[in-house]
DNA sequence: ATTAGCACTCAAACAAATCGAGTGCTAACA
DNA sequence: TGTTAGCACTCGATTTGTTTGAGTGCTAAT
């Protein structure tokens, strides 16, 4: 949609001027907050233009406008086109070095909403190109077998398998070598059934066992499909009014909880990808909304180390300080992205 | 504090009507609702009289009387000396077996939410005296070692750890039959500063990375003294008027996210055990209340098997349905208990 | 000791009055 | 032809006043 620069301007500050107010605005105020010079007559005029164009609203008559979501849309495009000349400036936000990996999400999480004052999520890294490194059997007692998988990466994930009857050292042993020659430098996303078929062939004796174990290790290393989220600032939600009455706060909540929600963003917001790396959705564009639909969702896509990506996201009304909170993204996607690099 | 027969059930009313109706009672109401055939002039005397105990109060003149925090503590004590008698009926919940201790506990959540209507809560088991079965040292790629823990219970932990200088595989090899000789059936509390400094001069000439191989083991071990807590049902709280106000619901929803006041009270509540196991905190009794003030907490202590103790919890309005509440947590850790013996 | 009766209180519910920001439209103007 | 001043009008928000009724405390009778 090409919009005449003035209307453009005009509504640019419509939209600054409500998200900073919440309230709606007047023709007399954007008069005064334009550089155009024009009297709030004209200004009315080219109001009820941009009404006519679906792009601002009237919450009812002798009110002033508020943006429509298309007129959200429209801002956000043009902000992010100029967004892209511009550079970095120095970084405030400080990730500090973590020992865990979960404990580094629930922190990204927390800068993220502290930062913004808005709902932040965090989605852990779904590991989708990283190879395996190794995978180890051991007897842990005549009833089960601890299988341990080093994914590339240095990710762990075990699992205890119950076998029934004994499994002798020796076939152990051969159990050992011939998965870790099967799956050695296999990636994660090649394991499938017909893979799995074979190794349980090749197997042959012990092939009941086998089973068992390849069938546990094939489901432990695909539970990454199922990513963890971490949200923050939750109670952030009541800062804004549009968004805390009884109903809609209640449903917000219920949906940060159940992460069904958050699950269906992260999972668009992988396929989306831009250039930029950021995403920004409006009201009902929100994937599955519902509970959703009076909010924006900025969505950005990290990368940690090599191949390991997941989502961070910040929920919060529909007027959102977007501006801000692209840059607190950004700030904090290039501070993620030099931390596996040290 | 006893209290004649005749007030009692007056009390027991008031609280019992006030329950269910959320609002103020009047001399009226609980005339027709006890069989004490008193009539509402009667009442009012009496009201008068539990009112000057401090058992009841009026929020303002004019108004009904609901239940002053100490009134139901009364009421809530009377109700758990008579519960010990009666015996469960027939199991409604119905706990599904899950692979993972986690979706357990994840589900134990909800059913206790669903079945509640109000916010709940579990930590995950905190090991006590469980012993170590063995531990595995491995050497992923020439700079790390990966260590794994297996706890009895089949709790599997691991690390990651750095290791500059290159570690011969004898070397390796020995440190692993140290760590298994001197740690094996020592239980997890055992672990203090004096056994790990022990251990590490045993280690002599490897001392150096044996050390970093201890602490980081001994560090993952006690990991546990920070269980997890899952919550399910957080939404519940705008059921109920008196919590849902902005604020109040902002604090709530922020103490639920942040953890910090559940864990006090999971910690709280595992010290002051009962012989039931149930625990109920009203108001100001709630460890590090604040956000909780208009809150009932109950709790009870769950057993997983031999030493894996945890709790779990429900949060509502100082109006809750005890008796429900008590029934419903009974169940589940029946339940629970069950669990590991099939 | 219990109860009927009565004056009194006070939040809640409803209605009416007022206010004011903001609009659309018309007519004048550059 | 685009811009502006002026004005009548709209309608939510706020304020103020009124009514209603549940519930109390007290007193006097049973």
């Amino acid at each position: 949609m090409e919009l005449p620069e003035r209307k453009m301007k005009i509504l640019q500050a419509i939209v600054r001027t409500y998200l900073a107010t919440g309230e709606p605005v007047g023709s007399r105020t954007i008069s005064k907050a334009t550089d155009l010079k024009l009297s709030s007559a004209t200004i009315r005029n080219e109001m009820a233009d941009l009404e006519e164009l679906g792009l601002i609203v009237q919450p009812h008559t002798s009110a002033g406008r508020i943006p429509s979501d298309a007129g959200y849309r429209l801002y956000v495009d043009e902000m992010l086109k100029n967004k892209q000349k511009e550079v970095d400036d120095e970084k405030q936000v400080l990730l500090e070095r973590e020992d865990r990996l979960e404990n580094l999400l629930k922190q990204v999480a927390r800068l993220l909403a502290a930062n913004t004052q808005y709902a932040s999520m965090i989605s852990s890294p779904v590991i989708i190109k990283n190879k395996i490194k190794f995978i180890q059997l051991t007897q842990v007692d005549p009833q089960h077998v601890l299988a341990v998988i080093v994914i590339e990466g240095n990710l762990i994930r075990n699992t205890m398998i119950d076998v029934e009857g004994e499994l002798g050292s020796e076939q152990l042993l051969k159990l050992n070598m011939l998965l870790n020659s099967s799956l050695d430098g296999v990636s994660v996303d090649q394991i499938n059934l017909g893979l799995v078929a074979a190794i349980k062939q090749q197997a042959g004796e012990s092939s009941g066992i086998a089973a068992k174990v390849i069938d546990s290790a094939a489901e432990v290393i695909r539970a990454d499909e199922h990513p963890e989220i971490y949200t923050s600032g939750t109670d952030n939600i009541f800062r804004y009014p549009e968004l805390s009455d009884q109903q809609k706060a209640s449903r917000l909540i219920g949906d940060f909880e159940e992460q069904e929600t958050l699950r269906s963003i992260v999972k668009e917001s992988l396929e989306d990808g831009t250039d930029t790396g950021i995403q920004v959705y409006i009201g009902n564009e929100v994937p599955s909304s519902g509970a959703m639909e009076d909010c924006s969702v900025v969505t950005a896509t990290y990368e940690l180390g090599e191949d390991m990506k997941g989502t961070i996201g910040i929920i919060g009304p529909k007027r959102m300080d977007y501006d801000k909170v692209v840059d607190v993204m950004k700030n904090i996607m290039a501070q993620l992205d030099d931390y596996y690099k040290k």
